[in-house]
DNA sequence: AGTTTATTGAAATTATATTTCAATAATACA
DNA sequence: TGTATTATTGAAATATAATTTCAATAAACT
């Protein structure tokens, strides 16, 4: 957590942004979660911290920690963008419950390997790629 | 596209639906272009052969032709819903070209072996999947 | 302390997806 | 063929999330 304040901290300084309280609380918040987080889903967990900070400022800084690159926007195709977590995790894949709407990630280099070869094979050059495999979790199974 | 249109109709038979002339367009028009669009540029091209036809009608056509398995819905995370042919398509992932919007439809059964072992080892029974690798295309690197 | 200017937050706007509903037209059947 | 039934159409309305605007506020520097 420290580590990553500090991120904030110097992509801040870096660019001649200000610090403010708002943030901070803000980044803490979506720390201290280990989920992924839509900015409506944040926004109410921040709103109890403290209630004067408003959906837009999350919304902003959001897109600021990705551009600091402590977090990553994902997308399962349901019309809302979530963010997770990104300073010490790994790239990773998503397998997606469509019953209960839980996750798993899961991490598979040899994926990986194949993927950049694919894409070589294709005078393509990769910049980054989102696996998502839909279906039933093994709680949802019963 | 014969072959299409008689799934339409058998589609549309089977469940007491009613063929009309707009669906058919619709269809005839989707199956003329090999590319992915979305609904609303689906809706202008219909548009210059029938100028009656709506947007709304157009929308429902596709949801219905992904029903009877013609086409399928990809979402690239830019917020617009683009269909790509079904029909006689096996499943592909994507290479998608970051700068020009134009995409690589690919195929590697590897991959997919590996997806479904990962899947496997993760309790998860699998239902569909989604890989699509973002950057930049050949023409594009110049 | 004063000045500059990035930031905030409410409201407005944009964009796409989706629903509603009265008018229309496809199909079944007499 | 004519009529009744009801699925379909298309314009307008609505929903929803993302994004922009702008006046007021508050960091940060001198």
């Amino acid at each position: 957590m420290k580590r990553e304040i500090e991120i904030l901290d110097n992509f801040i300084r870096e660019r001649g942004l200000r610090h403010t309280p708002q943030r901070e609380v803000i980044l803490r918040v979506f720390l201290s979660i280990e989920k992924h987080l839509s900015v409506d889903e944040l926004y109410t967990i921040v709103k109890r911290r403290n209630p004067k900070i408003g959906y837009v400022t999350v919304y902003r800084t959001m897109k600021m920690l990705e551009d600091a690159g402590l977090c990553n926007e994902i997308d399962f195709g349901d019309g809302v963008s979530r963010f997770e977590h990104q300073y010490g995790h790994g790239h990773h894949d998503h397998l997606v419950c469509l019953k209960c709407g839980s996750y798993i990630e899961v991490i598979n280099p040899e994926i990986e390997k194949l993927q950049d070869e694919l894409a070589r094979r294709n005078r393509f050059v990769p910049l980054k790629h989102k696996l998502q495999i839909f279906g039933t979790c093994n709680k949802c199974l019963g």
